[in-house]
DNA sequence: TTTATTCCCTATCGATTTAGTAGGGATAAT
DNA sequence: ATTATCCCTACTAAATCGATAGGGAATAAA
């Protein structure tokens, strides 16, 4: 299950994917009323998140944050390891914090760990071929489709062509 | 994140289908200490499964917990939400335990939503599809391709055909 | 029928995590 | 100088997790 934190990092991150790139700086104030997230619970997760380099900040009047990267390089994945740790199911099928098991006899054959790996790497196509843009479109596509007469489906993430990660190089 | 209440239980019930169907009742002790579970938590996670009707259980000397059902009907989603609750990393996309986001606005068209349902039904086509009898199946397979020339690799539960949960029927 | 063994049941407990609040300090635009 | 904003630490109430304690009820075997 995501933690609040986690889903209130999301929320906030794609209000911001969805201003114009290198416009002004939001307050996190109108971030917090806009998407209804207590706004000192958000200040903290905000203030992890600039650490982190996802985001900018400015101090002081005509201040906010805003994101240091495009919105199509900015993973789920990448944001919700960050706030509520790894994805996999158990330690020892982790790849960003494996830990053995401390019993485990033969790690190799445990049938347990056979499954939970897969699931550990479904969950992984998914979210870390999901960008905050790729959510915002289909998001859009979905409003699109109520409104077209020839809805046109946005097909997920996983299953297309993944991207290059940073657009510049 | 599996709790260890979870690990146990799946891990006790693969150690029962691993005996022969039909046989003699297993005590609690023994599992504990074949599979390195405090006894007495793993006491109170069998009593619950009883409950449910997963295992059958026995009192008194020559007493013990078999399983209730073959082994491949036993799917580890179906222990798992036993256990922990439900698979979806957030409610609202939760097919056995929905409940709406307090604040979204337009839950259709939510971003966040739609990649989370996908996670959810990505996970579930795994671990609803996967049985006590399938874990142990791909355990063996694995075993076996360390001991033999050509080693036979066995798909995922999921890539197969679907199983009738009920083999009587 | 007694006794030993096993499951059944409830209560409790310490540690950790979660979800938030409080209260300032540093910085920068006006 | 003033004021708006981010920055930082500490604190807290409640829930959850992982486990232990201490018996009660049933039943097979002596």
């Amino acid at each position: 299950m995501l933690t609040r934190s986690a889903k209130y990092a999301i929320k906030a991150l794609a209000y911001l994917a969805r201003r114009p790139e290198g416009g002004a700086p939001v307050r996190i104030g109108d971030i917090a009323r806009e998407e209804k997230i207590p706004q000192k619970f958000l200040e903290r997760i905000l203030l992890q998140l600039n650490r982190d380099g996802i985001l900018y900040s400015r101090r002081g009047p005509e201040g906010g944050y805003g994101l240091a990267r495009p919105a199509n390089t900015i993973m789920l994945g990448d944001l919700i390891r960050r706030i509520d740790g790894p994805l996999a199911p158990i330690p020892c099928v982790s790849v960003t914090a494996y830990r053995p098991c401390p019993d485990c006899g033969d790690e190799s054959s445990c049938g347990l760990r056979l499954v939970m790996k897969e699931v550990r790497d479904a969950m992984a196509n998914i979210l870390d071929q999901t960008s905050l843009a790729d959510m915002q479109k289909r998001s859009d596509a979905v409003k699109g489709a109520l409104a077209e007469t020839r809805p046109t489906a946005v097909k997920p993430a996983h299953a297309r062509k993944p991207r290059r990660s940073n657009p510049t190089s």
